[in-house]
DNA sequence: GCATATCATTTGAAAAGCTAACCATTAGCA
DNA sequence: TGCTAATGGTTAGCTTTTCAAATGATATGC
């Protein structure tokens, strides 16, 4: 077992994606429209189809009233709609209205002209290696969301369970 | 050409990284220590050699007002610390203390944990692909920052000049 | 020596994140 | 049936991150 290895790539995984994060983001912030990290994957997610909140909220790994406040914001921007489920009256749906869609559609065009510009510079091999690269670390993540309802927060849960509810304190300084 | 690859790739790195990186913002605010996106960042770049304010800024892309604010909030948790250049009395230098690194090892091996996890799934060979394609990842999005002195800030360059005579080309210290 | 440039901080405001407490609705069950 | 618990969202109150604009403090240039 390549354990030794794994944590390698996590360290690098680590120093490194924080990294490109930055810089996109603040692309992102000079775009047309300035966006942020989470309302990006919000609005991917609506790209496909309608969510509830609930759902968006694990997807993006915040909390449910975070994503409630985010999906406010988004909706006085026009960029989604909110509507009530008509047989369970809990329920919160989330749509993307058609301005939502051209503006996403905006911010994508913008940085897919910025992160191209950066990838000129690979190899033909480069560029493939790097496809596939994103691909595999995608499946990891978005394995890792599917199964955990948030943050992926129990991590040694052989059978060990009922540690719900309670999280490590933090306390500020 | 591979100009259209070029520009799958970023759509693909668009749609993929901020997934990773909610995920992993998620599980930094868990961890023992909570701590941010542009603190890990900064706290990297000082384990290896202390760095000016501006630099900094430059480094995560943010701008100086709020890198002075951040590392006001982690001079007030004594994780790094501010000096006067003694010869050029407007510059600061920000060095990271025995406390800090202590925090940021707490954080990485918590990570670390955390990231390698989700690999576990990797074969060998994909592994190795990640490795590298992060390597390639990073000198791409290292070689962004070097160029320009913040946020890749001229995107479409309108033509519109603005200075009879003189161009703002990049005139970089 | 005074104007300008550079490096950093302060101010004021928006947005994103959390927990705790709450409301509205549905489901369970006695 | 009617009470209790569970579920899905929202509200309230707080902290942190981020920006732009204005300000302060040095240094540099002519």
């Amino acid at each position: 077992m390549s354990h030794l290895e794994n944590r390698t790539i996590a360290l690098k995984t680590l120093e490194i994606i924080p990294v490109i994060m930055r810089v996109m983001s603040a692309q992102m912030r000079v775009g047309v429209t300035p966006i942020s990290t989470t309302q990006i994957v919000v609005m991917r997610i609506l790209l496909d189809k309608r969510e509830t909140l609930s759902e968006l909220a694990k997807q993006t790994q915040v909390t449910l009233p975070t994503m409630s406040n985010t999906i406010s914001t988004l909706e006085e921007r026009g960029w989604v709609s909110r509507e009530r489920d008509a047989q369970d009256r809990r329920v919160v749906w989330i749509e993307i209205t058609p301005l939502g869609r051209e503006i996403y559609q905006q911010a994508q065009d913008h940085m897919i002209d910025q992160i191209a510009a950066l990838l000129e510079t690979l190899s033909r091999d480069e560029q493939e290696q790097v496809s596939g690269a994103l691909s595999m670390l995608n499946a990891a993540f978005a394995a890792a969301i599917a199964q955990n309802p948030h943050a992926l927060s129990h991590r040694f849960d052989d059978g060990h369970q009922g540690d719900d509810g309670h999280r490590t304190d933090n306390q500020q300084p």
